[in-house]
DNA sequence: TGTATTATGTCAAAAGTTCTAACAAATTCG
DNA sequence: CGAATTTGTTAGAACTTTTGACATAATACA
């Protein structure tokens, strides 16, 4: 039951119908490719006739293309199996972290094409603008032939305003108020810059998935490294709250009084299970607690951590341990809070989920209201399938399938 | 942008966009009567031939009716004014707590009829519904002449399984696993009988309110009693999660090694800020912590905590301050959370807000990411505005109003 | 091999919307 | 009293989904 809002509300117009029965049309396509005319009329629970129509317009939008004819064990016409059309247009991913910056290129419907390249992250914005742009028109020369860009996602560890595209406030790259967006448009003039925080870019990742076995519309990612991000979808829905700052559990407390955060705050869940906050615990000492500094190969990290803990440093399987378990406690009052049907975790300490996960799930237990809730489907994303490149892939391929506003 | 649930889906029909249109006329008649033809057309952004046709199926409906004639100042033909008939039904709402439970008998747009009644809430299940269905009848027979119930909301302290209507866990009722809904709809064969969580109708109380100056569509209701209840409300639609335990934020940790809470758990946001919590703190001693007992008129309650507050006990003052500090630390997760555009709270402790507004709003800026979080709007709702009977009211006169699920 | 059967995809007309434009009704202004 | 102006209605245009019929294409079986 949604009340609709009286300030805010879109009449359905003669078009609109059509309108939503196409990004429907689209998204089964997209999901159940290849699929031929007859089923897509049979899953809509409408007739063939209608879905010729919507089709018809797919094929003259080039939005889709007609593939080989599928075989059929039983007697009748055989069908023609319908693709999504991924020729199309090309989309530029880019993750931007306090080291380096990735990129990826893919087609429109957001398969990889060649290799994900990384630079060193400028911390000058402008200088960054300037090797972005630079970086962005060399990839898409070497990559994508004849193929136009239709946008570019850029995902930023930080809070940022979603309409300005500025960027309030990303700690570790130590930005405050600095707009890339704008420079980026005039550059890149025709094609969509999108821009959007780490945490819940990779939640549109998972949402976005095709690979996804059932595909859940209540999902929470909870990335874990330098700082603890979070992205929460809600009836296929990013949550983005008033100021686009909705999701940050990364500040839930586990204890007022506890160490001291990275946000000014006392114990907050960020300061127990951070990569620092883990390290900090091994050697027993405070690694710069307040403002997280920015790791450099050459530190100790949190990889090496867990290779310790694998060669039976008890100390080190220790503090890897607690992190578990003070992973669980917050991951615990999410799962009260949003009822989640699937969480997902990425971040390096997921590397050792095989060491964690039982104190993990302890935890959860421990402070879950129901056992429902301390049963909640839980899934590694390890960093190979790079969930915040993808969710950047999904801020510029998305909107094309997304339900339309209405009412 | 919303992703299309590939496996949940409605596709739009002939009569879709009438059904959308129908529910926003509905919408605008509610929140702007009386309202002309022509007016409506215009904050529809539509034309007036369709509006009539909107508007004619109403009146045979008799869903609307047309009123006197509005005076314009301005040369022309006078407006008739429509109105949402609300005389065409009644609804009953009925809040049960602890210690009684509380009935009120409305129109069919949530008005008051009569005089809210109160009778002490029998503990065991079976007694508890005889009881309940006598005093419906009564207050029916008394209160609605010829016009017809369309349904009865009741509102519950505790979890539950909104599907079969089972009351999975009211600890304030001692209730395990209790179904009443069954019962109900049993001996009101005919009328809808809505079942829900105390805190979550709270928070629909506040979106279906029309009393309301601005219409905010994604806010927190947080009631603070026995327990703490809160309910999520984001896009105009109440979060209920997979498990309709969605919005327990009242577990969310203060400090994991706080006292124990109700739940089991240890050092909740409730173990800190309810009732009993506060109670505690000013004898010293734990009230029986782990279980909340139930308040008798006889014992001293937290209303009289705060009489003495004012009465200058400064030991009272103090257990009042710290409860209002941890209010915010707890209130600053949420915001952290869901950034809503309004924050509403209930409970006896806000007949004491203008002593402890100041230190709850210094905890919120606290522990708040960012000053524009600090700075929500909080609304405090007094008892005398009944939110959990409003809310009860909400459940069944709201969904005319709804929008229809689509795409 | 030939015919019956069956499934796919298309087409034209029916039914139900919104939208346009014209018009009747009602009121004020000069 | 007529011009101007606003409200509410009506008929038809434009655009949907839906229905039923039909051409197309393949298999099953006699």
């Amino acid at each position: 039951m949604r009340k609709i809002n009286p300030d805010n509300f879109t009449v359905a117009k003669r078009g609109t119908s059509r309108e939503i029965n196409r990004q429907i049309a689209l998204t089964l396509i997209r999901t159940h490719q290849p699929i031929s005319r007859a089923d897509l009329a049979r899953l809509m629970e409408t007739n063939r006739a209608n879905v010729t129509l919507l089709v018809n317009e797919f094929l003259e939008e080039n939005l889709v293309r007609e593939g080989a004819q599928g075989t059929q064990k039983v007697r009748g016409r055989k069908p023609t199996f319908l693709y999504i059309n991924s020729q199309r247009s090309t989309a530029v991913a880019i993750d931007v972290r306090a080291s380096r910056t990735f990129m990826m290129i893919t087609d429109s419907i957001g398969k990889q094409i060649g290799e994900i390249v990384s630079f060193p992250t400028k911390f000058d914005p402008q200088e960054f603008v300037a090797s972005l742009g630079w970086q962005i028109r060399k990839a898409l020369k070497e990559n994508t032939g004849s193929m136009e860009c239709s946008g570019i996602g850029i995902v930023i560890p930080g809070m940022l305003d979603r309409r300005s595209g500025v960027i309030l406030h990303a700690p570790t790259l130590r930005w405050r108020n600095v707009n890339i967006l704008s420079a980026l448009n005039d550059e890149f003039a025709g094609t969509d810059v999108h821009i959007e925080n780490s945490g819940k870019a990779c939640a549109l990742s998972q949402i976005w998935s095709t690979r996804n076995e059932v595909s859940a519309n209540d999902i929470v990612f909870v990335s874990v490294s330098d700082g603890v991000g979070v992205g929460v979808v809600l009836n296929g829905e990013l949550i983005r709250g008033k100021h686009n700052t909705a999701g940050e559990f990364g500040h839930v407390p586990l204890s007022i009084d506890g160490p001291q955060c990275a946000c000014g705050a006392n114990g907050c869940w960020e300061a127990y299970v951070s990569n620092l906050a883990t390290l900090s615990r091994y050697f027993g000492r405070n690694m710069g607690g307040g403002q997280p500094k920015s790791i450099d190969a050459a530190e100790f990290t949190i990889e090496d951590l867990i290779a310790r803990a694998r060669q039976s440093d008890s100390r080190a399987l220790a503090a890897i341990h607690s992190t578990a378990r003070y992973l669980g406690m917050g991951l615990a009052s999410i799962i009260n809070a949003v009822d989640p049907t699937r969480v997902y975790i990425g971040g390096e300490i997921t590397e050792a989920w095989d060491m964690i996960e039982t104190q993990v799930r302890e935890a959860i237990k421990e402070r879950t209201l129901t056992s429902d809730l301390g049963e909640v489907t839980i899934r590694i994303v390890p960093a190979s399938e790079h969930p915040r490149l993808r969710g950047a892939v999904a801020l510029v391929t998305a909107p094309a399938f997304a339900a339309p506003k209405v009412a």
